[in-house]
DNA sequence: CTAGGGTTAG
């Protein structure tokens, strides 16, 4: 949530937020503390700060009321409904409320307020067809766009072109928006810095990111603690350890507003834990006096995906038993994995009852992650069990069951579970059918395979590895000539390593020996 | 008015 400051608060709005509070960085509460405080002398407040209160309570749709009694609202009030609706999480309203003004005959003038609000809408509501539309608009109706509307517009690119799923397909460095906008910027400041680095985070061009945040400080324009957590991702992404450290270096001289920082600590914990170094990713972790939440599970996240599972379970034991620290889904995910990990039942049911104990609701994740758990720990029964009882289930529920019971050789009941799923109004997805063709290859079923098959060509399923996994299914069912087929009809020149094993394997497992060595 | 970290199935 782009309003959370660092403080926890549970409150999506940093309401309570006093405004002299040196600590807050957050200049997004000016607009509800500029307003006069409630003073008896005040008779009639200002029609804006009327409205402002209205959003600052959770109000937005009375103020939009109220706003519609006005003839000739300025631009200021139409600003701050507009900032109202998105600080209660209603982008959608905002953008509404922002075409409906654009369409009536008010006339109202809208300024860079307006402008870099209704981005920022559009932005958390990947809408990128209306963020060109309002790009447009701008360009027509604002002479002099401030900063801050060309680093919001550098924003909606961001957000609305990074989740097009097709990131890979997709030629950023001959078509890329968001670059078109940071090289038409006059002048850029550190924040349209960071949203370019972090843009190229996004796209998997790690170098690049590095290398513009190099020419950033070149420049002679000053990191912010934002910039360091954007790059950061970059250093361990491309592996580059020794300028991580580097990097780490500089961040340490600039300062305790920096080291201090919850962000920062978090995102330099998870870089040095990708990277594999993990005692430092801890040096860190125990240097760090306030921690929240984010920072414990950053770091027993880290333990776990370095496979120091012993050590992840003793810090997460470590956070239960530290005072004023707070435990969340995401805590109890990391351990629950760890313990699928370990395969020690005996960890899993202590674990399992200290969720319940801990929890007041069961998220669906955790469910998942206890079924997962159980599964590993080859207790299949008690996945199924937990499964049962779930009173909403969803398709990784589904996945996790059917998974669960064919991973442990119980095959006849994962496929029973396949056509419950079905009957409960679920579609199979790629998890499913990769389920479905181990099941195949399980039983020798050629019978199971084919529907599958049929099943993935009829709903056009695709996924990473798909290839290897039929030509392994078919091989396993004695349908040689099949896997031969579906090799023969994989890309040659994307053919990945896993599809090349599963054909030499099937060769061999026919005792075409011969036929493997021409791939060898 | 703009930019920020951790998560389950195969």
């Amino acid at each position: 949530m782009a309003m959370a400051s660092t403080s926890s608060s549970s409150l999506p709005i940093p309401l309570s937020t006093p405004s002299h509070d040196p600590s807050n960085k957050t200049q997004k509460v000016s607009l509800f503390t500029i307003s006069p405080p409630p003073s008896p002398s005040l008779k009639t407040p200002s029609i804006r700060s009327r409205l402002s209160k209205l959003c600052q309570e959770g109000q937005p749709h009375l103020a939009r009321q109220l706003f519609d009694s006005f003839p000739r609202p300025t631009t200021v009030i139409c600003n701050t409904i507009i900032i109202g609706f998105i600080c209660n999480s209603l982008p959608l309203e905002a953008i509404l409320f922002y075409s409906k003004l654009k369409s009536s005959s008010l006339g109202t003038k809208f300024d860079s307020y307006t402008y870099s609000s209704t981005l920022k809408a559009c932005a958390e509501t990947r809408s990128l067809k209306i963020g060109k539309a309002i790009h447009c608009h701008l360009i027509r109706c604002l002479s002099n766009p401030s900063r801050i509307v060309y680093n919001s517009l550098l924003n909606m690119y961001s957000s609305c072109l990074s989740n097009v799923g097709c990131l890979s397909y997709f030629d950023y460095s001959k078509y890329d928006l968001v670059h078109k906008v940071f090289v038409t910027m006059r002048k850029r400041d550190v924040v349209a810095w960071n949203t370019m680095v972090s843009w190229y985070v996004k796209t998997g061009r790690y170098v690049e990111a590095i290398r513009l945040f190099r020419v950033m400080m070149k420049m002679g324009i000053k990191p912010s603690p934002v910039s360091f957590v954007n790059v950061f991702p970059a250093f361990s992404s491309a592996g580059d350890l020794k300028n991580a450290y580097v990097l780490y270096g500089m961040l340490a001289k600039m300062g305790s507003e920096y080291v201090n920082d919850l962000f920062v600590v978090s995102s330099v914990i998870f870089m040095f834990g990708e990277l594999g170094h993990i005692d430092f990713a801890r040096k860190v972790f125990d240097h760090c006096l306030e921690k929240n939440t984010e920072i414990w599970n950053t770091m027993i996240g880290g333990y776990v995906q370095n496979n120091f599972l012993v050590e992840g379970i003793d810090l997460f034991l470590k956070a239960v038993e530290t005072e004023h620290t707070v435990l969340d889904d995401v805590t109890f995910l990391s351990a629950l994995t760890a313990v699928s990990q370990l395969q020690c039942l005996d960890l899993a049911q202590q674990l399992h009852g200290f969720v319940i104990k801990n929890l007041a609701i069961f998220p669906m994740m955790i469910m998942n992650a206890i079924i997962v758990m159980y599964s590993r720990c080859n207790s299949v029964h008690t996945s199924f069990e937990v499964f049962e009882k779930m009173v909403e289930r969803d398709v990784v529920s589904w996945n996790t069951m059917i998974s669960a019971f064919i991973q442990n050789g119980m095959d006849d009941e994962g496929l029973m579970l396949v056509h419950e799923m079905q009957n409960q109004g679920c579609a199979i997805d790629s998890v499913t059918v990769t389920a479905l063709l181990s099941a195949a290859s399980n039983l020798r079923s050629q019978e199971i395979g084919k529907q599958t098959y049929a099943y993935i060509l009829r709903h056009g399923i695709q996924f990473e590895g798909m290839d290897g996994y039929l030509i392994d299914m078919y091989a396993k069912c004695g349908l040689i000539r099949l896997s031969q087929r579906i090799f023969e009809r994989s890309n040659v020149n994307n053919r990945d390593q896993a599809t090349w094993n599963a054909m030499i394997a099937g060769y061999t497992q026919h005792g075409l020996v011969e036929a493997a060595f021409c791939y060898l």
